[in-house]
DNA sequence: GTCTATAGCTGGATAGAC
DNA sequence: GTCTATCCAGCTATAGAC
């Protein structure tokens, strides 16, 4: 309407304030996903959270689905974020004669989820929901960044077991489920919760039992 | 009403009816909180399967957390049973001069648990809702076996760490959390429903990955 | 004691003023 | 484009007939 053909598409103000919005209601959904779930969220939380009207919000995002989707997609493209800095840091490091091994590649994937859980920034989905889910399945923003990540994890995963650097035995399928459940793990939220231990610390012990095990040393 | 002193309390028929009802109903519950979770399960459904009108569901359950907790008191009865039993074929064995370890047993309580939610006959209650969990909290049958289970368990647990049988720098707080995290690991569903393996083959993988961690034997 | 019918409420989604 | 003021579905819980 009202086409302007040789002028080119430059950010109005207006596209820039809602931009804003969108970041922040994003924020207010990672926050409220993070600490008390999808279902306990409601959508006038996320209004008010976010300092807008409810109808305004449904604007921007056509459900409360959509708003999950949104705050999935902004969490995965941090992981991607951080993977891919994890993946040229190793470039150049491997270019100085010092190569990252892949399991330290994982191992520092693995840590940052964990941290980003004990930030209460880590949102989180319930498991059987069939309509989120098959909402989140057709959302191609969420599952492009999903397979991505997927991926790239799955090259280190393969390469570290080709090495004799994670058990071979292991379906590689089943070593990226583990790793991405350390992101939602009811042991961190536990320990957290206990308050007796710092973050470090509870890093620290689940990474040794995700990739030691539980067993002692000596009973191997 | 119409007391008589001397005739002593005799199970009626009209309350057997109502214990196998009850039991019907505790069953029915089981089954939607394994497949469906707590917030999905409504209250008709629970009165649909357990084939009753939802209003004579009510004279016998307060409330649906009501009905979930006595859901939860089901579970921790039969993994209080199977830890006894435990307790008892292991008091045998001792006596027979075959001992049974104290991480032999924990192994085993943790393949019940997951061959459990792999029968889809595990409730599984939502982490954040702060209206049940307070709910639970108040409610002494269930706090009861929670505490008894866990008590039985630590005793174990502590046992393995002084043997050398489980690393002994984890709290044991920690590896009991990481055992009962087992009972509803997406780890477990996940594998389930790629539906390219079988349970035996799971449970070896899930129990290889939580003993002896992802990393292989050689990485030590 | 069991069921039908419904009250009461919560929360997702929207119409319409401005 | 934003907000106020709803609408309406779906759920828990209960009243009242039988």
């Amino acid at each position: 309407m009202g086409a302007r053909p040789s002028r080119p598409t430059r950010p109005s103000i207006r596209e820039q304030v809602q931009r804003m919005r969108e970041e922040a209601i994003v924020t207010a959904v990672n926050r409220l996903l993070a600490t008390k779930g999808y279902d306990a969220m409601t959508v006038d939380e996320v209004a008010a959270e976010s300092g807008m009207a409810k109808a305004s919000l449904y604007k921007l995002f056509a459900s409360k689905e959509e708003l999950a989707g949104a705050a999935m997609v902004a969490v995965l493209d941090r992981a991607l974020a951080f993977v891919d800095a994890l993946r040229a840091r190793a470039e150049t490091a491997a270019a100085a004669g010092t190569p990252v091994s892949a399991r330290a590649q994982l191992e520092a994937v693995t840590r940052w989820a964990m941290q980003t859980q004990l930030e209460g920034e880590m949102p989180s989905l319930p498991a059987h929901n069939s309509s989120l889910s098959a909402s989140l399945q057709s959302n191609d923003d969420y599952m492009d960044r999903l397979l991505s990540l997927s991926n790239r994890l799955s090259i280190w995963i393969t390469e570290a077991q080709t090495r004799g650097q994670l058990q071979a035995a292991f379906p590689p399928e089943m070593v990226l489920y583990t790793l991405f459940a350390r992101a939602c793990d009811p042991v961190v939220a536990l320990l957290k919760d206990s308050g007796q231990y710092t973050h470090a610390q509870i890093i620290d012990w689940v990474m040794a039992s995700t990739f030691q095990g539980l067993g002692a040393a000596t009973a191997r």
